[in-house]
DNA sequence: GGCTTGACAGCAT
DNA sequence: CATGCTGCCAAGC
């Protein structure tokens, strides 16, 4: 094989391939970085995830609020409060503080 | 070219 | 149950 990992057919830098898995979230459903990551090609590319998300020009379309860690928490960046109130917004139950992955991981059909 | 940083995950202590 | 270290991937300097 050529393709080491990028340069194929779609070309899609990282960022758009995540932020397109991300934007597939339905509401009220979360995410990890872990999923998204192994979504995107990735297996262990969890950090990846959380940079581009990090690295997000303006959010625009992208729900990057439904995306959160492995465990259920919030990752402690400044916001993270805000995070938890769309979550909550849309339907999303904590549990002292950690999302029910339990009831709310969304499990996409790759 | 290589080192550091970063919205992580998993395992060991 | 809390803390620490390592592994992985990509961008910035």
């Amino acid at each position: 094989m050529a393709e080491s990992r990028s340069s194929s057919c779609a070309e899609r830098s990282l960022f758009a391939r995540i932020q397109a898995v991300v934007r597939r979230i339905p509401r009220g459903r979360v995410a990890t970085y872990g999923d998204v990551a192994r979504m995107v090609g990735l297996r262990n590319g969890a950090r990846t995830v959380g940079w581009a998300l990090a690295s997000l020009p303006g959010a625009r379309a992208t729900p990057w609020w439904r995306v959160i860690r492995s465990d259920g928490t919030i990752a402690p960046r400044p916001g993270a409060g805000e995070q938890r109130r769309r979550l909550v917004r849309e339907g999303v139950a904590f549990h002292d503080g950690t999302v029910d992955l339990t009831s709310h991981a969304w499990r996409s059909s790759r």
